[in-house]
DNA sequence: ACCCGAAGGACCC
DNA sequence: CTCCAGGGTCCTTCGTAA
């Protein structure tokens, strides 16, 4: 609408790198200057309108529910009542967060990086930015080219996983004796049961996460920011509270629990995005948690079970959403690639190729094999497919990857293509660590033999395929005998593996 | 009737 | 001028099948 608009660089200050907080308004609108007209702009247009539509339909429905409204309302407050009354007030975690990781490893190294505008990412995507670079408002998940129209002095680092896997192991050997069962969703992210450590130490959450923090702080030279609560998920909202470099705890009282809560947005809630807040906001003018609660008959009335469950006892800060099932299994593995826009088949072919390699690399790295092969295409208007065969027995080698992923290609060539990837799941693996129920209880399994017969199956020891054929007969005995379209097999798997060494 | 696989999305870091 | 990642998980919807 508003033609062109080349001034939005007027009232640029001058170039020092005096970190002066710019305004976001301004800030909004560089970015917005920067990505118009681009594909991605399109694509980001669509997908609002999408929503729109949704919103809209879920208007309609909510005006024809409204007739229900006041027995629901009934049911919702009970609803409310008994989980209140299930609140758990008894343990306490610890949430710990590192301060602009990436950034802050890199600065460790090269500490003249401290006092410029600095971020660790590629020219099409960053990960982190210094505290300097986002008073320019260059933060996380911003592509390069933005911004570094936001800050023209940029610094953009590559980023360098070996020495932030290295930082992190200093911080977790810190937090593991805090929480032998400590789990970390990430390099810069965990979450502790602190309870039997307070218990034992009759030092308060404050002192403790005080102390905690300074060991991290000498182990590792970063700064992190910590919140406690007595659910993780009210652990990780406080880590935020007092972020850089603090921490923040949080009473184990409802009444203190739902006033601090109710000044949190939606959108800090542990699985609530953009999508899921606007679509709160324009729908039930939901914006804070202390929202949700208000609104909470709505959303039963509007929302999935499981999605309503989960939005309220988030709301009441008894959200188990996450982190509890620590060290949970690997479901897939996967490679994929951006790239300039193809559009030949051939050309395709061989960036697949390329990917089927790598992730045959990844797989024999764990010995990993798996059932199910997808491709992912991303066109050159950002819209995603994916396609996915199911196999009678696992593969892992890049040529069964690549026969079976090419055949998917071929049968669903797009246009054009930005980006391609492969991705193995119904993963299985070599080693003897997944049973089968029955056989759990006794067989000592070890050697290159079956895990579940222990026999010694008649192929080389890299002759997965064959290997992985036995197992699979001995694994899901029926199986064999129905012919091939539908077999009852559960998978077990998920629960019986835990017993693996570390 | 149901389980399942496939495809599409939302989300997280 | 250059034009938005990559590796995962989980939820939902849909269709076909015995």
């Amino acid at each position: 609408m508003s033609g062109v608009n080349t001034t939005f660089l007027g009232g640029h200050a001058t170039k020092s790198g005096l970190p002066e907080a710019r305004d976001r308004t301004q800030i909004d609108k560089i970015i917005q200057e920067a990505s118009k007209g681009s594909k991605f702009y399109a694509f980001q247009q669509r997908r609002e309108q999408r929503i729109a539509e949704k919103v809209a339909a879920l208007q309609i429905k909510k005006t024809q529910l409204s007739t229900g409204y006041s027995k629901a309302e009934q049911e919702t407050r009970k609803w409310l009542a008994d989980a209140e009354s299930r609140r758990i007030l008894e343990r306490t975690y610890l949430h710990i967060d590192m301060d602009a990781f990436f950034a802050a490893v890199e600065v460790l190294r090269r500490p003249e990086l401290a006092t410029v505008p600095m971020a660790v990412g590629g020219e099409s995507m960053l990960s982190t930015s210094n505290y300097v670079a986002r008073t320019f408002g260059v933060v996380a998940a911003m592509p390069g080219y933005i911004a570094r129209k936001l800050c023209p002095h940029l610094i953009i680092i590559p980023p360098d996983y070996t020495a932030y896997r290295a930082a992190g192991a200093k911080v977790h050997e810190v937090l593991r004796s805090y929480d032998p069962n400590m789990s970390s969703f990430s390099l810069d992210e965990a979450s502790l049961d602190i309870t039997d450590y307070l218990a034992r130490s009759s030092a308060t959450p404050e002192e403790v996460t005080e102390e905690l923090r300074g060991r991290v702080l000498r182990a590792s030279n970063l700064t992190c920011s910590a919140g406690v609560g007595c659910s993780r998920q009210l652990a990780k909202i406080g880590s935020n509270v007092n972020k850089p470099n603090g921490q923040f705890i949080l009473p184990p009282d409802p009444e203190k629990i739902l006033e601090f809560l109710k000044k949190q947005p939606v959108k800090r809630i542990n699985g609530i995005g953009k999508v899921t807040a606007k679509i709160l906001e324009d729908l039930l003018k939901v914006v804070t948690c202390a929202d949700i609660i208000s609104q909470a008959t709505w959303i039963r009335l509007l929302f999935s079970e499981i999605q309503s469950e989960f939005l309220l006892l988030s709301a009441l800060g008894m959200g188990s959403a996450f982190g509890d099932g620590d060290g949970s299994e690997r479901k897939s593995m996967s490679v994929e690639r951006t790239f300039k826009k193809i559009d030949a088949l051939s050309d395709m072919q061989v960036v697949l190729k390329k990917l089927c390699k790598r992730l045959a690399e990844d797989l024999l790295e764990e010995e990993w094999a798996g059932k199910t092969v997808s491709i992912k295409m991303k066109t050159a208007a950002f819209d995603t497919l994916t396609r996915a065969v199911t196999l009678e027995n696992p593969v892992s080698t890049d040529e069964e990857i690549y026969k079976h992923a090419s055949k998917l290609l071929s049968k669903n060539k797009p246009p054009d293509l930005r980006l391609l990837g492969v991705r193995l799941s119904g993963l299985t693996t070599d080693a003897p660590r997944y049973r089968c129920l029955d056989d759990f209880a006794h067989e000592p399994v070890e050697r290159p033999s079956c895990p579940v017969c222990t026999q010694s199956i008649d192929a080389h020891p890299d002759d997965t395929l064959r290997i992985n054929e036995h197992i699979d007969k001995c694994l899901v005995p029926q199986s064999n005998l129905v012919p091939q379209s539908k077999k009852p097999r559960r998978t077990l798997d998920a629960f019986f593996n835990k017993s693996g060494p570390l």
